[in-house]
DNA sequence: CGTGGCATTGACGATGATCAATCGATGTGG
DNA sequence: CCACATCGATTGATCATCGTCAATGCCACG
């Protein structure tokens, strides 16, 4: 799919490719960025950082799917956030200048770049355009969490399958018209997690929404004849 | 009532007082806050600002309790938060210089003080320290609600509601030793939809709980004979 | 005294959690 | 190559819980 950009771990491709955090940055800044960055590849299930680390600098997805996970003191962990290409993490911790609260693994293999602390801090000190996104981004994901404690709280399980399956869908690459075919970069449990449902529940509501014809799917494989239909179940019922 | 009688909304007062936003906030600065900001009073019900509006600058609580709600494009409303004395209300929309994403209505008679966006743009471009402060608040938030999604996510209705009285409980003035007695801000349907149940389940939920002797009430009133079981039950179970 | 809003209760059907078993894919060792 | 163990996903059965509809109680207010 996307490996035709191995090894070349360009900012400026990069930004340019999705519509990632740094896109609408000038573009001297941009060249600044792409040689602070420090880039490393991520097999299947390696952690970027985990929580309770003390933030080691602003890192940028370059490749694959990274997962974001939060534990709660009983013990269950719970994934809450997913980040693709173009996407920063870490950028809370490092404005707090705290921990990390969350751990970030990788979904599939892929590549992430980092700037180390030290660059960042005079990065941002030096352009102030930079410390906006930075906060921008935040703000955004903010807003994205507050509104999805709403729809925790406000919507049926089943809807809010929907409306996951349809984000997912709608970030995969790869979409064509109405149709999407893709492969769900997280297993059963963490999607169960994600709605806060139990497993075997999340079985049987993926088998409604196969029997209303919504999705086909094999394993992590899966198929939406129609993401309007998909997207129109995510909003009522 | 009367603007005669309107106290003394007085910054250094109102800082010092709770730990507010604006407590670690240098003695120069407060001063100027105290000279920009306009003072208002709030019936019970009264609105702040609306979803959708644009944002007229910064407001801090002074007095009462404020309430943040939320609308699902379904209709349903979800209060999101609870804002106390020494609290900053609108900083997400300020920073982004967008419209409010929220609803913020007066849960009691009380009163705000406002900055208005100008002077705001003003305070916070001149003293760094200030800008910083709301990133930070904003931060704090965006913390708050990952982690109430999580325990949205991973907790029993009991233990979320357990965790919810036992906030309301820490956040109220008035609480000796471990017995806790106080008046709650928010009605049965309010309280409900921030865990995302149905007013009829909570019902049966206060029940339940004063059964098995975690607390009492009528009405509003709430007496908590002991905190710390309160938060264990919040805990696990 | 009646009315309307809020809270509670009851009854019933729908849904989810839990325990347990099965199935399929994958990987390992003989 | 096959047997075996393992992990993830699914299914079934059962019970607790929740949502829904309806009725009642409570209280403030006109």
């Amino acid at each position: 799919m996307n490996g035709s950009v191995r090894g070349t771990e360009n900012c400026h491709a990069c930004a340019a490719s999705g519509q990632g955090d740094w896109a609408d940055l000038p573009a001297p800044c941009l060249d600044i960025v792409d040689r602070l960055k420090r880039p490393r590849e991520l097999a299947e299930g390696d952690a970027l950082f985990r929580e309770g680390d003390e933030n080691a600098g602003l890192h940028c997805v370059s490749r694959g799917v990274m997962g974001l996970r939060m534990t709660h003191e009983s013990g269950t962990e719970v994934m809450v956030g997913i980040a693709r290409p173009g996407e920063v993490l870490g950028a809370r911790a490092f404005l707090r200048n705290g921990p990390h609260r969350t751990t970030a693994v990788a979904l599939t293999v892929g590549a992430v770049c980092t700037i180390s602390r030290h660059d960042a801090l005079r990065l941002t000190q030096q352009a102030p355009s930079v410390h906006l996104q930075l906060v921008k981004r935040c703000l955004h994901a903010m807003d994205e969490a507050q509104e999805e404690k709403m729809r925790m709280a406000a919507m049926s399980n089943r809807a809010r399958l929907c409306h996951l399956l349809h984000r997912l869908v709608a970030e995969a690459p790869g979409t064509l018209r109405d149709r999407a075919e893709l492969r769900l970069p997280v297993s059963r449990v963490d999607l169960a997690q994600m709605i806060g449902i139990q497993p075997e529940s999340l079985s049987r509501l993926f088998r409604r929404l196969k029997d209303d014809g919504l999705i086909e799917f094999s394993g992590r494989n899966l198929i939406v004849p129609s993401v309007a239909a998909l997207a129109a179940d995510a909003g009522d019922a």
